[in-house]
DNA sequence: ATCCAGCCTGAACACGTGTTCATATGTCGA
DNA sequence: TCGACATATGAACACGTGTTCAGGCTGGAT
């Protein structure tokens, strides 16, 4: 580490490579580009320069002279539960991955609504929805700059939307299906505020196959898809009639539920059963058990980032809409 | 949604507004700028013109001429565990908050670090490393380019770089000491890769606090941070010598660690104690109970974010090392 | 009448890049 | 020898913004 230079903080440009290397400025930028006409041993020079110097195209000049921007913004809402983390998680891995570097906006409403307003300010590629409260003004916005979205999770019906979005209804219609050949008659439903698009669907889905079979739903509850929130509206609803069967409308709450009626002495699933949706890996463990619906995280990431790049190929592709398959993960609690 | 215009991908500029306006583009400039001499009436009829139009500054252009970039980058590695993906949505809401906007880096080490190099092409205002592997390149890539580093989770010990890390040496020290006043004596541990800095010194913590009782580590396997290597490593221990306390380095293999010892039917923490690091939110639930060691996620953005600010503020501000303070969470497994 | 200060305004510049344009040089075939 | 063509190169431009510069206007004080 001997003479660790601190430089002031001007950053080192190609006219500062062009001089080092005794070479015009166009040269260094010809040097960057491969197929340009350049000697090869002024090529090998201003790169060795270059390197020496620490020299990065300055992304903002390149973007501004007419190049891609590769940046797309996820606007993730609150993220308040694991499989709304792991979904973003993956985005941005996928993302990245296709050469695209995601600008992530998160938090309460208020704070998204105002980053929202900085990051348009951006050139994005795209804008990816995956928040279920603000999504139509956000995509409202996107429209007005010609920006593409891509929405994830909900369905939006505008134009220059793109939508990706899990068979919400056919899963939680077999599930119903599952339950009633299991004998359950008495069906309760833990959902969420009119906000959570899924929330609904999935609800509709059941109601479906328990119409299908002379049944309605015998209970119907709010949560918020947090763990607590399912243990607290399991509460609730064993203090109403009786049921044996409660269907949450994501594995979080289901899981909640399960910790509550394990607290309570409840038999699960032999007095009431209790089940899930989106398969998270904690489902799977030894310790839930969980029945639920399989809602794969990777097809959902790969469709996206396939999107995103014929999108930006082709900025007047025919919108599309997308539904990726489900299916019953059968386990325990059944 | 009468007569949706579908305009070509040009965007609106302030040459546009102006015109629109009747105005010159230094006014349209003006306008956008609180504080400059501009005619109060010309000043409403050029953002009442910006409004129909869709007008927003053009980052790139304002970025380029000398304005702030707002721009942060966190490196953050492949969030294989619920708590990392917890600190980096915190992170992520934390920075928006304080109207920085990230462009988050994650996957596997080849994509990172592929996307690293495209990434610094940005003028990032700063870089928070959240990863694990490949810090010490990634902070050396920085200084490289004078853009500040600030590490969370590992302390790197290199100019233009803040630290910003838990107690990780005081934490296990304490649940050791919990431990052996319990009666514990025979104290296996669970740890990570050597590339996993915070496993090694969590490690040194126990270590320590076991010394200072004249004892030594019976045990010592290692995890990779995830629930299931915690369930792996725990049945590989049981093949061996017996031990009276099993330490996870964070609640991930804890809380697999736990699920291993309730299926092969030990009882904890009677014959077996069972702790881990971090409290996640799952610790608390009654399914596991975990006895743990707080570490804020809270307190760690807050940390972070302050700091970003203050390096903004004076890039010349010597580099700083926070630590961040843990306490013992006694639940029901030690 | 003269000066000055305060407000207002448009032209011009700088930021750093990728690309085009015009020009120069070398190579090959007729 | 001449033209056609590929290769090489620097000057000049455009991208869209925030700010500086120089100047015009107004109103009041000297």
């Amino acid at each position: 580490m001997a003479g660790t230079i601190r430089k002031s903080a001007r950053r080192v440009t190609a006219a500062d490579v062009a001089e080092a290397a005794g070479v015009s400025r166009s040269a260094v930028s010809r040097a960057f580009t491969p197929g340009s006409y350049l000697d090869d041993g002024k090529r090998r020079a201003i790169l060795r320069a270059a390197k020496r110097l620490g020299y990065r195209p300055n992304a903002m000049a390149a973007i501004l002279q007419g190049g891609a921007s590769d940046l797309v913004a996820i606007f993730a809402g609150e993220m308040p539960n694991d499989f709304d983390r792991e979904v973003a998680a993956a985005l941005v891995s996928g993302l990245n991955a296709i050469g695209k570097w995601p600008l992530v906006i998160g938090g309460d409403e208020a704070t998204a609504r105002r980053a929202l307003a900085n990051v348009l300010r951006y050139p994005l590629e795209a804008m990816i929805l995956r928040s279920g409260s603000l999504d139509e003004g956000v995509a409202k916005s996107c429209a007005k700059l010609g920006v593409p979205v891509i929405s994830s999770g909900r369905i939006l019906h505008m134009p220059g939307v793109d939508n990706v979005c899990c068979r919400n209804r056919d899963g939680m219609a077999d599930m119903g299906r599952l339950l009633i050949e299991g004998g359950r008659r008495r069906v309760a439903f833990v959902g969420g505020p009119e906000t959570f698009w899924s929330a609904g669907e999935r609800r509709l889905g059941l109601v479906t196959a328990l119409h299908a079979a002379g049944l309605t739903l015998s209970a119907d509850a709010m949560g918020a898809y947090t763990v607590q929130s399912g243990y607290d509206a399991a509460a609730d609803l064993l203090a109403g009639p009786p049921f044996d069967a409660l269907v949450c409308a994501n594995d979080a709450m289901a899981i909640g539920a399960l910790s509550l009626l394990r607290d309570r002495g409840i038999p699960v699933p032999e007095q009431i059963a209790v089940v899930g949706f989106d398969d998270i890996a904690m489902a799977a463990w030894p310790a839930f058990n969980l029945t639920t619906v399989r809602n794969p995280i990777d097809t959902l990431v790969e469709t996206v980032t396939d999107l995103v790049q014929r999108r930006v190929e082709t900025p007047t592709k025919p919108d599309e809409t997308i539904a990726i398959d489900v299916s019953l993960v059968c386990r325990g609690t059944h």
